[in-house]
DNA sequence: TGTACATATGAATACCTCTTCACATAACCA
DNA sequence: TGGTTATGTGAAGAGGTATTCATATGTACA
């Protein structure tokens, strides 16, 4: 099928690996996720969004960032199901909607708030 | 400090979740990673790392690249301290350094093999 | 020593993404 | 009804990123 045109030192170990390398259209699907939370005003909307629902202009608020901004996205994590929106009158609230997102987000956090010793300079949250 | 010029709605939770908002730097460290773990040959050559270390060759053999293309992803996971080179004459021998990342990869994996339902580019477009 | 080999790297290109601006939509209120 | 408010969206520009080609570096081996 794939056969690759290169060299290969551990053939063994290259097929075993292969064997057990995801499908592409699951690694792409991860990929995707990933990327999501790849970007620093997505990630503030995200967080702002683990305690509970808020709306579009206290969303921008929290996070810094133009309505427009925050509403393009909104509209991309609505896109990939990571966010939804309940209307109500002409607010929108979203809230965290992929439990696995949020789980990956915990443990991201948690993480760099652990290795915050391995960074001296600057001590924890405002 | 940072006023924001915008309306706000809920001004107590908005308030609080300024107050549990990471750092921007540390934001940003965690948007970092997520983009490097936001490429499908970055993942595979992450995924083929997860076993044991493996050669540049064997790598790009596994992720079906070319092999400068996995050196340049590896020079930058490198860079970032989730990989890590070992040198055996003219061979570089590379393993999976970050715990937290393999911790991340682990999660994310065991999700999309589970859950073959989920698709995204389907728009909710309201 | 010279040649072949494994990896690294720089530059160029094509692609993608984020932000902003302008405007659209739709609900609420006087 | 008209005006105001909250959110949504398209287009465009700026900036970033990934792949490729050519070449460099350094090791091994004859």
């Amino acid at each position: 099928m794939d056969s690759c045109t290169t060299r290969v030192v551990d053939a063994d170990r290259v097929a075993a690996v292969r064997e057990r390398m995801p499908l592409a259209e699951d690694l792409a699907d991860t990929a995707d996720v990933f990327g999501l939370l790849s970007d620093p005003n997505r990630l503030r909307l995200l967080v702002a969004l683990l305690d509970g629902e808020l709306c579009v202009c206290d969303l921008a608020a929290v996070t810094g960032q133009s309505e427009s901004a925050a509403s393009h996205a909104l509209r991309l994590l609505r896109a990939h199901r990571i966010v939804a929106a309940r209307r109500a009158g002409r607010m929108a609230y979203y809230r965290l909607e992929d439990p696995h997102v949020r789980m990956l987000l915990d443990l991201a956090l948690a993480h760099t708030e652990h290795t915050e010793a391995l960074h001296p300079e600057r001590d924890g949250n405002a």
